[in-house]
DNA sequence: CACCAATGGTCGGAGTTCATACCAAAATCG
DNA sequence: CGATTTTGGTATGAACTCCGACCATTGGTG
């Protein structure tokens, strides 16, 4: 029996096995880790050697995309003992001219992002709600929403509300779900950076995230789901309006 | 301002920047694609050229990823005009005794592309009842659907059910989107495969996939994504049951 | 039958990444 | 003050991957 496949699968599934280089994709993960605040302002990275073994690169690698970013203005590292790497970077609010230059490519990559965000987050809200949470993840979660209650620089808040995200992923046990929320999560920061929105209603946005923190407490998945569903809703319409 | 990261968050969100070789990634990713149906026995890959472009590799880390799947007998090669290379795997049935020797770690993984599948098939299952489709689209829902009820033999069955699993995915216009599916459905196959599984109720499973086409092609997005859910959530109930 | 096109196969050299070992700086401790 | 520990910094050789060019096979065409 001899059969050609459906055409257009391979186009879809196929893709690039590793995309580009160790050394970029190393620069990239950490200057994301950076910019949603997994690393803030004044925090330290582990040691070398404990950092390249979670990124699953050697130290040469890792020193390479270090060196990079010291370059960028990212961070500073000293030697010797009590030394290592600290985080310098300031953030930065969004440049006005950047969404004018925004490729096709770029705008499609974008909304896919939205897309995919749409389904992930409210999945992870879904299954953080119908996790067993100890206390100390209890405490994460309200913690996590406390910071970007009190978050005052737009900034500030972004990294908190990003942090905010990845806890809610991180409750759900999954790490393909977290995964998945950081590479969302990044892509939102790198929009919201892009492109020049007004002052998103944070008030509101506040109310989402007491609503949703208290569905999750309370081990009301569906109830979780929606809210996120309608956050994720909110954001994007702001900026598929302004993407066009 | 110094602040230390919440220890809980870089050890979630930080990852293997690539994971393994590109030669290993390269026979893996071909591999599923077969396992899958994307490549049935008896179809023929692209030229080496042009597939080397599309998984951005070398030919020459193609060649040798053609090589290993040659020596798995997964597939064969002729030169010449009209030459290329055939699948001519044949799907194999679960072993009874694979699932005994499965590692922790591989059941951790396994539990977890469960709960990654019920967030992202359902969320693929409501773009694609929401996205405008053609009447090439719909053909290829319907064909692929029609696969699935008439195919036969069990290994032929599995690859008809992924393929169609991967067609609602593709409708769904999301590439993320595709890639989550892609992946979820590769390790359901493997688990499938490892798992010594009584016949799943074939008919059940086909009265599910017909009201999801239905409720697909009628745009009705909230009836699709449960439809979806549903049918997630009776795969992932047995397979539960078998891992413990 | 010669030529051409469409495919796979091979080669050489360069770039990237890795592993291992060892050196240097800086702070702590006895 | 010397020894130790904890960090970053450097060097070397091997493995992996890539690029470009060219060769070989096979089938189609005029």
């Amino acid at each position: 029996m001899t059969a050609s496949p459906d055409h257009h699968l391979p186009g879809a599934v196929l893709r690039p096995v590793r995309g580009h280089h160790a050394f970029e994709a190393c620069v990239e993960q950490l200057a994301t880790a950076i910019r949603l605040g997994v690393y803030p302002r004044g925090s330290t990275f582990p040691p070398e050697r404990e950092l390249a073994a979670m990124l699953h690169v050697s130290r040469a690698t890792l020193r390479e995309a270090m060196a990079a970013l010291r370059q960028a203005g990212l961070i500073e590292t000293t030697r010797g003992r009590g030394g290592g790497t600290v985080v310098t970077l300031k953030q930065r609010t969004p440049s006005a001219r950047r969404a004018a230059r925004v490729s096709a490519e770029q705008r499609r990559e974008w909304l896919d992002a939205l897309e995919f965000r749409r389904i992930v987050e409210p999945g992870a809200a879904y299954l953080a709600a119908n996790a067993e949470l100890d206390d100390a993840m209890r405490s994460q979660l309200e913690r996590a929403h406390d910071e970007v209650a009190g978050a005052r620089r737009r900034a500030e808040h972004r990294q908190a509300d990003s942090r905010f995200h990845l806890t809610v992923a991180s409750l759900s046990g999954s790490p393909r779900t977290v995964e998945a929320v950081t590479s969302v999560q990044a892509m939102l920061h790198e929009m919201l950076l892009a492109i020049p929105v007004l002052e998103t209603n944070i008030a509101h946005s506040d109310r989402q995230h007491a609503a949703l923190v208290k569905a999750i407490l309370a081990g009301r998945a569906e109830k979780a789901r929606s809210v996120m569903e309608e956050h994720c809703d909110d954001t994007a319409a702001l900026l598929r309006g302004l993407l066009g």
